[in-house]
DNA sequence: GGACCCTTGTGTACGATGTCCACATTCGGG
DNA sequence: CCCGAATGTGGACATCGTACACAAGGGTCC
């Protein structure tokens, strides 16, 4: 009905109208680079109010483009949500490694491979707490299953998972665990301090002085250190 | 329009139509109990499907009333939520309440203590596994906070907060806890014992044998002791 | 016992959302 | 250059939460 370019001057008028929900200044058909673009908005979304915030319908209005579009780079929304989490699950993982590398660097090999391990849990617990909507999103899992369990995120190096493996690994290497001590041992870590994340969050620990959380999350990982 | 019999006959053709959502059987206008049987509907609505099952609309149908007869009730879907998490607390704290009752009988005063905390943890995780979707209703927090933290759900005896507290009270009279390691205990141990909770829900461990599970949890708990 | 009013349930309606279907536009290869 | 596959649009529908006005019933005071 309309030739490009008059469809783009319709869908940008002149006219201030009172509705304008957000920009859908696009100069081609094509987007280009929609499903990114989807995964974006829906990063951005779920950064502020969670994975239940993460609407297909407002993600496309964030592109500029009609709410059908999604459906040609997801099979649904779940699936959209599903990549958000992927994405947010990345950005966990690099905390996590930036927290590694401010370490100061330590003399003692025992000794800097317990600050390795503990910047991991330091690292996911300062993700929960400056990105509560991102940290909820990515351990979002939906009811259905559809999506779940099939695929991991991958960081720059590699997944959370992968990360505090790789430091338990090297508490086993300069002895500062026991070897029959390993097996097993990321899910003990993983639990307590996931744990602790969820009641900074959302538990009885929510609204907690960031100085005092901070403290919380030292004495749990003091007691896996001990514990483990 | 209506007198109360018409109304009540109408409702209950005996015309075969194909749309018989479900029983909108009433012998009265009033129901009498409309509030607890929306928050019955509701646990059973979240029991099977979680936080996000728990359907205003579907509450309503289940009561066999009208939708908006909710609102007479509650403020909004949000405060029906909130206390159908108060009664999956509650049942969480029962849980684990039957799990302390179902203990051997100990000689040992310090055994005893530390079996009951132990009974704790494993009816919290008990209850994780055999009601998923309650369990994640339970600890279900609205994006907007606007229901947080206000009130807790009792159970027969106390929140769940409360029994661990007991139970690490106990530890400590029996002397199987320092007293010096006694503050902020609680939350060290509902970390980790809630992470491993979340872990196996819907967590990476999801859909681990109940055998196994259950071990996790005995691992879990022995660090918990550990490294309180 | 009857008139009044507060509580509780009904009817109707609106906007938002996820998703389906048919159609339009564009791009990349033969 | 033309055609099919990929991508975006338009329109529609069921469902959901919720607001507003109205009806029915129960309790209370005269």
């Amino acid at each position: 009905m309309l030739s490009t370019l008059e469809w783009v001057m319709a869908a940008a008028p002149d006219t201030d109208e009172p509705k304008r929900p957000t920009r859908p200044t696009r100069s081609t058909y094509r987007h280009g680079d929609l499903r990114n673009a989807l995964i974006k908005a829906g990063v951005e979304l779920a950064r502020e109010g969670g994975p239940e915030a993460v609407v297909l319908r407002a993600a496309t209005r964030h592109a500029g483009v009609v709410p059908n579009a999604a459906y040609r780079h997801f099979a649904d929304r779940g699936a959209l949500l599903h990549a958000v989490s992927q994405a947010a699950m990345a950005r966990v993982a690099r905390t996590m490694e930036a927290e590694q590398a401010a370490l100061p660097p330590a003399t003692d090999a025992k000794e800097a491979a317990r600050a390795r391990f503990r910047a991991v849990g330091t690292g996911y617990l300062r993700f929960a707490q400056e990105e509560p909507g991102l940290f909820r999103a990515a351990f979002h899992v939906p009811g259905d299953m559809s999506h779940a369990a099939d695929d991991d995120a991958a960081g720059s190096g590699g997944t959370p998972f992968e990360l505090l493996g790789a430091a338990l690994d090297d508490l086993v290497e300069t002895g500062a665990l026991p070897e029959d001590r390993r097996p097993g041992a990321e899910f003990l870590a993983w639990s307590a301090v996931h744990g602790l994340a969820v009641l900074l969050i959302d538990g009885p620990l929510r609204g907690l002085h960031p100085t005092q959380a901070h403290d919380a999350g030292r004495h749990v990982i003091d007691m896996i250190e001990r514990g483990i």
